[in-house]
Order: C-alpha cells, then sequence, then structure tokens
DNA sequence: TATAAAATGTGCTATAAATCACAAAGAGTA
DNA sequence: TACTCTTTGTGATTTATAGCACATTTTATA
C-alpha cells in the first residue's frame, strides 16, 4: 500500500525532518506505509529486526510477557515514534512485543536505508541519538519511581503520565483495560480496581467508562511526591 | 593532568576506535585525564553537561536520591563505558549522581568535540547509539525482572548480573556496602543480610567480607527463573 | 433481545517484605 | 588496648499488597 509520499508526510519524525528533498526521495522509495487494526500484534519479542517500525498515528502498548504468563507493560508509545529502535542497534533481535490499542497507521522503512542515513548524515544520527536517549530517560524516570513508591504514588504517577506526556490533557481516554493497567503500575488487577475507586471517592478524578479526567492534579502531585 | 595519547591509549570506546590518526589527534587536544579517588563523586544528578566524562578503570556507581532521602542504585558501571551520556542529547543536564567505588582513571572530553564526531563520521555516531541502546536494554531487562519477581529471584538476578555482566567470574569482589546492594535490587537493608545469608547456608554462594563466590550457578539460575 | 463470556469491583484472608529493636561484629581513632 | 562509631545480622511485629471467592457490570455474539 504506497500512496502518500515522505516528501509531503505531515508526520516527520525528528530524524526524518532533516533530510533534504533528495534522501526524502530515497527515503520514499524505501517506505511503506500500513494499517493496523485495533488489537493487532505489529511486532513480536523475539523476531529478528528487518525493518523499522515508524508510528503515524495512534497508541501503541510496548510490554513483554514472562515465563510465568504474567505481562509487563513497559510504555505506553504515541504517534511520531520509532518502535523497537534500540534493537536495532545491538543484536537485531527485538527484545519487546508492541501491538495496537487503537487503529493505526504505520510505516515499514528499510533497515539499510536507516543505516545509511545514520552514517551519511550528521544531523541525522544526532537526531536518532537525541530520541533513543529522550526515551531510555523517561522510562528509566518512570522505572526509578515504581521502585521508591507504594501503590498509591505509583497511581497518582502513572496518572500524570498520561495526562502530561502521553494524552497532553486532564481528561483522556486511557485505552487499557484494568489488567493492563496493572501491568503497566506494577500492581494486582483487584488493587488497580481498589485505587481508582479510593481515588474516585476522594474526587481527586472522575471515571465515566475508559475515559478518566484528573480532578484535583495538586494532590495526585503531593500523592507522587510523599509516595 | 596531562600525559597519555589518545592514540596508543589501551582504553578506547568502541566508538573512538573507528577514529582515524588525525580524528585522535584532535581528540587528544580535548581530552583530559584524571584520577578518582574511591568514595568521590564524579558527577551530580542536576548538573549542567560540561564534558563528557568516560570512565578508563575501575567501578562506578550510577545512582538517584529520592526525595524521602530513599537512594536507588541503578546500575554498576564498568570501565569503557561513558557516563550520563544520554544526558548529552537532551535537555543537557544530568539526570543520575555518579561516584567511584574505587580508585578510578576517567577522562574529560570536550561536548563539542564529541558532538562534531557524531556529525561528521557516520560510524562513529552509528558505535554511540548502539552504546546508549546496549545500556538501555540492559538496564531495562533488569528493571523488568526486578519489576515481576519477588525477593529471591531478585538477588538470583543481580548475583548473576555481577559475576556474567559485570566481573565476568564466578568470584568477586562486590564493591557494594550490605545497603547499597538492598539499593540496587530494590529491597530493605535487613532482608538483605537475610538472603545472603540464607544463600550461604544453602551453599549457593560463599561470602567472606565483601567477596562473594557461586558455587551452584545452576541453582541460581532456577531461583531466577521461578522468581 | 437474549445469552454467554469477559471484565471489573469488593470483602476477606494469606503472605511477603518492611520496620522495629537490639545484639554482634568490624573499622577507625585516641 | 580500650573506646566510639558504623555496619551487619537476626528475631518479633506490623503493614502493604497479593490472592481468593464471588457478585456485578460490561461487552460480545447468536
Amino acid at each position: 500500500m504506497k500512496g502518500s509520499n515522505c516528501k509531503i508526510c505531515e508526520d516527520k519524525s525528528c530524524a526524518v525532518s532533516v533530510l533534504n528533498k533528495n534522501q526524502l526521495d530515497i527515503l520514499n522509495n524505501n517506505c511503506v506505509e500500513s494499517k493496523v487494526k485495533k488489537g493487532e500484534i505489529i511486532l513480536r519479542a523475539g523476531a529478528m529486526v528487518s525493518h523499522i517500525i515508524y508510528l503515524r498515528t495512534g497508541y501503541v502498548k510496548e510490554y513483554v510477557v514472562c515465563e510465568n504468563d504474567k505481562s509487563k507493560i513497559l510504555q505506553i508509545i504515541k504517534h511520531h515514534s520509532y518502535l523497537g529502535l534500540h534493537s536495532l542497534f545491538g543484536d537485531k533481535i527485538n527484545h519487546y512485543s508492541y501491538s495496537a490499542l487503537e487503529d493505526l497507521k504505520i510505516c515499514y522503512i528499510d533497515v539499510n536505508i536507516f543505516n545509511q542515513f545514520i552514517k551519511e548524515k550528521g544531523d541525522f544520527a544526532y537526531e536518532v541519538l537525541a530520541y533513543v536517549s529522550r526515551e531510555s530517560l523517561n522510562n528509566f524516570f518512570r522505572f526509578i519511581n515504581q521502585s521508591n513508591k507504594r501503590i498509591n504514588g505509583r497511581f497518582a504517577d502513572v496518572l500524570l503520565y498520561f495526562s502530561e506526556k502521553i494524552f497532553n490533557n486532564l481528561s483522556f481516554n486511557f485505552l487499557l483495560s484494568r489488567q493492563e493497567l496493572a501491568d503497566l503500575i506494577g500492581v494486582s488487577r483487584e488493587n488497580t480496581a481498589r485505587v481508582l475507586s479510593k481515588f474516585e471517592a476522594d474526587r481527586i478524578i472522575n471515571i465515566s467508562g475508559k475515559n478518566i479526567e484528573i480532578l484535583k492534579i495538586d494532590l495526585l502531585k503531593k500523592i507522587s511526591k510523599n509516595g
């Protein structure tokens, strides 16, 4: 399915934004757009890296399934992001799985072209580096929070993470089931329900279906701070 | 303290290894070697990134001190590594602190020269990318383990991490106090003592002072797997 | 629209790990 | 060597969270 053109694409990544017309032509010839339906798995942990996958629109969950069948969701990825980029530069094996939280548009980019740009165009390499570094820092920040805080603090953190980093809004449809939310935060499904009920009873948030609205963000920040 | 020469340095990073003679000369003119005593803080979280710091010899701990005065050790870094490289490409502020677990040799490299190499030399950029990606994956792997396993599994993991990733030996002086080990694993100091005693009583490991020897690595792997 | 299946909420119980309290062992110093 | 200070080890207690059981709601499907 080839229809769009990288040159006029509105969803360019930071890195692709530094390419010139000629390079965008090359990219265009080595880039295939595709649609993914909600719930579909885009990429599976353990698979060889064959293409770079770029998320044009929609939300994706990055996760692993452990030996004991428990899942851990590492992060929610939003549009204009690469999926599993860090695996490209190491052992060429994907380390996490990716599935669509809603209908998506993605692009498959030829690995060789991507590497060629990195090696030939310093600006491009720099932007990719910035991207990987930023992602690493963000995820580690959440990791530190998770390992030092108790359940209320973690929920406050994740609600702020959704609001400030993912949806950029105090009100958002958070796309995940309770079980998935539990897997993201690292608590049991039952306690996920309990904490959300408690937060709603205290009028910190308002829940209607899958939609959450943050009512008292200052209190949430306080809970996050106190752990 | 300028005495060594980048050209003949035995401790070159992967990235610096791809530089040519001329570039090594440039590096040499913008690189200052320094010694750090055990216990000294090399870099503090919150500080602006002024130089790239390269760890030539010795072990370093990467950590954060949280608001509640609790510390979290993120990783142990061994020789031939960069400290806080991911912060260079983002907001230019260090996000973690680094202190010496033993006497070290480090190099301060001018940020501009480093960036220049990235932009002008694709191989170099690629190696830096590979480095940042690899580190990110390693740390995340440990993060996933920590959040899905209980205390015995975590200890098994950290012992295997020391043995396989850090010291490359079944017997090693692990440099950390019990409190630091607890901060690395994310458990209490008391339970750190208890688990180590238990493992020693079961003859899985042998402890003498700060030295640990792994006696039953297969059993340790089994404990790691079972969580 | 009815029915089955899945997801969610909630009280109760079990349990893993933190915390407390203090003893013992080491390290550093006069 | 004696004394202090720090680190480490271990039992008893507390606490946070997981797990269980089951009711309720929501979603999917015939």
